[in-house]
DNA sequence: TTAAAATTTCAGTAATTCCTGAAATCCCGA
DNA sequence: TCGGGATTTCAGGAATTACTGAAATTTTAA
């Protein structure tokens, strides 16, 4: 296993972007190799392909999966497991969205429901708690909003995205309407 | 400066979640209690209320501030420097979002647009070349796509939020041209 | 059931990131 | 231009996170 100079690039710079995205070097390494692989990796060839350390890879490959960003399977008359990144570039882009949030807005939108019921005994915690409902609204409203497209059907969403700011001209009369409701 | 317990709780998240969002505790906890405050604080407020020494809030206030989310002004007869974050929370929403596509999307972009250009010279690189351009669509499409909404006046991106999955009822006929043009 | 291959766990070390106090710099008013 | 308050910088130590090799566990073919 070794890589070419075109598919090094795209790794090494996953490794370098890992630490914004919320994963270690390693993991973005392993995931960049297997979604430009043509065919699905055992452990053994990532550890030769980034020179990392068996049980290194072991970790970021569990991790991976933790994220449902990478499968495994078996092929025949090989007793190793396989690991590849699904096909489907708006199947990734979905679950790497469900899981973010998961990770990064769900738990706060909890704490957020529980303080927003507080009383307040003070003009300054009155003032906070209204800071708090409005990000809550706020937050509500956009994930709401992620889920209802994610939910249409893909091409659906993609010509959507296409309309891009134009969709509000066929929209004006109806939005206000609707939008009360 | 002492903060209440709803505050404290509100700002302790935020610096627990620091690390899951890519700034660090400190800076989450800084965040946090500027957005609840109902008045300006200056820095040696912050460091009273956190409990932080006072180089480490100058360098989180100033991290806030390179993500245009926290806002420095002056106060009359008094030298120093008072903090606060923005109050229109959409403001807000639209510059994390700029902000985080800055920093964990256009290198990424830069990098794809790059390698997207290059020559296969096996079949191995011409997949992964496929593979980087099914990418670097998704991304170019999604952001776009964002970007469009986010320049709709406040009040037209809400209502179209708040129409959910029904935005494509009206859209039906019109889709299919629009998203061929 | 055994044994070899495959995989995971984990304790210790390496690397990185965070935080502090001291010193330097900046900024104004007098 | 001097002096003192306000702020920033930065080197070093603390805390956290990442990585490794060895040992343990799991899996499966015979």
């Amino acid at each position: 296993m070794q890589v070419s100079p075109l598919k090094q690039r795209f790794i090494l710079h996953f490794g370098e972007m890992g630490s914004r995205w919320g994963i270690n070097r390693t993991v973005g390494q392993i995931y960049a190799l297997l979604y430009v692989s043509d065919k699905p990796l055992n452990a053994d060839d990532i550890v030769q392909a980034l020179g990392l350390s068996r049980s290194n890879v072991s970790m970021g490959l569990k991790e991976l999966q933790s994220w449902r960003l990478v499968r495994s399977q078996h092929l025949p008359a090989d007793r190793r497991e396989y690991f590849s990144a699904p096909e489907d570039i708006w199947e990734i882009f979905r679950v790497l969205i469900e899981e973010r949030r998961k990770r990064e807005i769900d738990p706060t939108l909890s704490m957020l429901r529980g303080a927003i019921m507080e009383e307040a005994s003070t003009a300054e915690d009155e003032y906070a708690i209204g800071r708090m409902r409005e990000m809550h609204e706020m937050i509500e409203l956009t994930t709401r909003w992620v889920d209802d497209v994610q939910h249409l059907p893909q091409k659906t969403a993609v010509q959507l995205m296409k309309l891009g700011g134009n969709v509000t001209k066929f929209l004006k009369p109806a939005e206000a309407k609707k939008a009360k409701a």
